[in-house]
DNA sequence: CGCGTTTTTGAAGCCCCTCAAGTGTAGTGG
DNA sequence: CCACTACACTTGAGGGGCTTCAAAAACGCG
């Protein structure tokens, strides 16, 4: 279980080396989860006293919806919580599982709130974590509404690259992907033959490949192109902009 | 301009009547402002100290595609803010501006934080509420992802109904809704076209009238089950559900 | 090596798009 | 009061993107 699963925290705001060990201390006993396990149920009252932390592996919000279909709703990766908010709504109308198999950590939402009080800086952090969430919400909002099943793709794989590599400088354009096609369409919400074919003509164009569980961008600025990808919903770096409290 | 916009939390979480008072007398300098007219642009720097609530007409949160298509990722209507969080990220990658003529309030952030200083069921209020609009903002990926343009126009007017009425005890079934078929467009992530075409037909089928700026729903039952539209993901009423912290 | 899952391929069709033109409708000024 | 303008709505035609259904090929795991 990567330890730096919580410095990701520390793009949104300057933490310091006092909340990030206090942080580390919170997160304990790690599970191993298979892919496709829930890690939080829709439906089921929320106001259970736990939150969760991706330490390894992906997982996604997602909304069952009436016909049965999965809509994947947003993406949770290695440093993603599924909730930092201190207080629930009565019942919750979307769930949290496993995309791949995962390394997941437990928090007691008590200790986590303990935390929070000894740590401004980490109260901060985690309020402009949730804030380029939202973003994010909006921009898929759009993707759906007005872009191609290949500008999607584009987008999603963009997107994914840069999160993985939310840790480090530079792009990692060689990541881990051991999601199935029908995984990416309740992603896209796009439907599996059509992913895959949308995959075909890219591999074809030399633009990625995608295969036995690994993504391997191989023409990054085109891709960028195809996909409009803007990185600045995801707000990374937003930490090295004077961050201020507003007024 | 109607002095009930603050009364819309309460739905959220319960309200002293001393908390009411004073947002009321946050609430000064009522704008009225034409259709069309940006209340805080994308790009802007977001932190300006100042937030803004709609006592009267609808407004929206958009984005603007790199083709210069605008897509809505949120509705606004009295009793909602344009933010209220004591912080902001740096860069906003989002508008707002209003969809009819619109009456709207500004509201300076420094007094909008003493107020919250003072009262914690207003925190609670603002935060179920923000809780609520991130379901909203998922139920839309999910809508625009998966179901046809049929569906989404029965969702979305399901919606505009259900948030009308949030004052009141039952469904206001004939509300004004001075929206161009154009802005429903960039609602639904539609052709203009699409939208009129779509309209004739449910207006052919006695479901809804929806002309010269009124809207009223004929059939509510058959619209709800066209869209199948769940109101919970809206969480009126969350504040009869005995509020509580998590954990 | 065998079996379940995932990926790939083909065919047919519908939903929604774009383009383009025509019909209202509201507001303005002569 | 009517002509004029600007804009919103309506209608038609044609095309393409994505869907569904169905089945074959390839993969991965015991």
């Amino acid at each position: 279980m990567p330890d730096f699963a919580v410095e990701k925290l520390a793009r949104y705001h300057p933490l310091t080396p006092q909340a990030i060990a206090d942080m580390k201390a919170m997160i304990e006993q790690p599970v191993a989860m298979k892919h496709g396990t829930e890690i939080m149920r829709d439906g089921d009252d929320p106001r259970r006293g736990t939150i969760f932390v991706i330490l390894k592996g992906w997982a996604c919000r997602y909304i069952i919806m009436p016909g049965g279909d999965r809509q994947i709703t947003g993406l949770l990766t290695a440093g993603d919580f599924t909730d930092t908010r201190t207080i629930k709504l009565a019942v919750s109308n979307f769930g949290v599982m496993t995309l791949t198999d995962a390394t997941v950590a437990r928090i007691s939402s008590a200790r986590f709130k303990g935390v929070l009080d000894r740590h401004r800086d980490l109260v901060l952090a985690f309020a402009k974590a949730q804030l380029a969430e939202e973003s994010i919400m909006q921009t898929w909002i759009a993707n759906m509404a007005r872009k191609s099943a290949r500008e999607r793709m584009a987008h999603l794989l963009c997107e994914i690259v840069s999160r993985v590599s939310a840790y480090s400088e530079d792009l990692r354009l060689m990541v881990k992907l051991p999601f199935a096609q029908a995984d990416l369409a309740d992603l896209l919400g796009l439907s599996p033959v059509h992913v895959n074919r949308t995959i075909q003509a890219m591999r074809a164009e030399g633009l990625i490949q995608l295969r036995s569980k690994w993504l391997e961008i191989s023409d990054y600025n085109r891709l960028v192109s195809i996909a409009e990808f803007d990185p600045s919903y995801l707000h990374y770096g937003e930490a090295s902009r004077q961050p201020e409290l507003a007024a």
